[in-house]
DNA sequence: ATCAGATTAATGGTCAGACCATTCGGATGA
DNA sequence: TCATCCGAATGGTCTGACCATTAATCTGAT
């Protein structure tokens, strides 16, 4: 209901100060703070102190600081970034499995799929046409491309999901490839995967983005990520011998 | 490809080391840090140096600090706390609107049930009757039990993730209901939420998980979550005015 | 013997001041 | 004209001091 009645540390209302003026719009991205040693005047504190708070604002994206004359902490954009970090850490640290992983992936990129499918207008699907010719190429050159060919793949489904027009899916799409090829590193190689499969399957699915057929979208992708999740997990099994 | 090959500020270099030791489960949720005094020590730095790092590592929720005799840095279970924390942010920063929220949570929450509905055995199936026995007593005690109904509400659809058995999902959830508080709470009493009509929904999405029919599970949990979100919404145009 | 209150020690919070490291722009000189 | 050097601005680190909070311990009165 109510939240502490004063701070404790000074640290905390220099931080809350700055985060307000960020919030509110004062403060711009790209703005410059003052120096560390005119902060500390003006806010009638000592030099530590102001460090511990850019400490904080730093960490929670708020701002980034450069070295040297020109430097100082520059205002940041919001961006999604901390909330893939503090994921990533959950997903870490709560040993979430791999098929947890897959499970969830699969769904929320159906869903992604068939959201696209909704609002895809004609100029959206240009950059995915590009894309996809890429990853045509790319799929003819056999197994050793394996790595750029999926690389491509991720291009794609990002850029459906920028389709989607919602910006918590990109967030959480981009979370859960980051952790998944965290997952995947560990393999060094990804020999064969099926490219000329996957190709097939990509580009059933931009053709139903296309066409605006949402529940053929969410399909095709749910069984395309499937196919990726089982060879992943196929994988970690050979691991596991 | 690479990550930078050296820390070139010291205190990072500390939140990397205590991180991993607590990623890793060398320390484990409750364990004490030793003193700042000491840390310095073992670490060969400064004391300034080691509170930056305690900072950034506080802000990421790795670690809780107590003043005192007592008192010091402990290791906190990672939670989903941050996750909700930075998604508060991109949503006060306008980045992401409840409109998205809404979107989003509507298709998560048709999962979950789906997935529950997979995969509920029969005692999974209790607790959710003994909820809807509440539910029911509150949608009969008129508006004012709106509140109460509405956490009773929210109780069913995390005790129904439980069941899905993902924990991804009772963690994103979690998030999603947290920052719709805390959207809500400016509208400070809820009226006329209609109670009778929610319960029915409730009653009958329980019944398709206990029956194990997954796609009807879907489709009443999205009708369901799309009412509270448009209910939401108007709210939010009438503050508008 | 018991319990309230005072004392003390441990620990985080803040401060002041110094010096180092990096970066950029301007001065210098070939 | 261009490369080099120098110096100022600014963040990064260090030292050492003192304050504030808390828990444990001691003390003394009942």
């Amino acid at each position: 209901m109510f939240r502490a009645a004063k701070q404790n540390r000074v640290f905390e209302d220099v931080v809350e100060q700055i985060q307000r003026a960020i919030i509110s719009g004062q403060l711009k991205d790209g703005d410059r703070l003052p120096p560390e040693r005119e902060l500390r005047e003006m806010l009638q504190t000592s030099r530590s102190t102001i460090r511990e708070a850019l400490r904080v604002l730093e960490q929670k994206g708020l701002i980034a600081i450069k070295l040297g004359t020109g430097g100082g902490a520059v205002v940041k954009d919001v961006s999604e970034d901390t909330v893939t970090e503090s994921l990533a850490l959950l997903i870490q640290s709560r040993k979430v499995s791999l098929n947890h992983l897959a499970e969830f992936r699969e769904r929320v990129e159906g869903d992604v799929a068939a959201l696209a499918a909704q609002r895809a207008r004609p100029e959206d699907i240009k950059p995915l046409k590009r894309l996809l010719k890429e990853a045509h190429t790319y799929s003819k050159q056999g197994p050793q491309a394996g790595n750029v060919f999926l690389s491509v793949d991720r291009k794609i489904h990002f850029t459906i999901a920028k389709i989607s027009g919602n910006p918590l899916y990109i967030s959480i799409l981009k979370t859960l490839h980051e952790n998944i090829q965290r997952y995947f590193e560990r393999f060094l190689e990804m020999p064969d995967v099926r490219l000329a499969e996957n190709y097939q399957d990509l580009v059933e699915i931009v053709r139903a983005v296309q066409e605006g057929k949402a529940d053929r979208a969410r399909e095709l992708t749910r069984v395309h990520v499937r196919r990726f999740n089982q060879y992943m997990i196929g994988q970690q099994l050979e691991l596991d011998d």
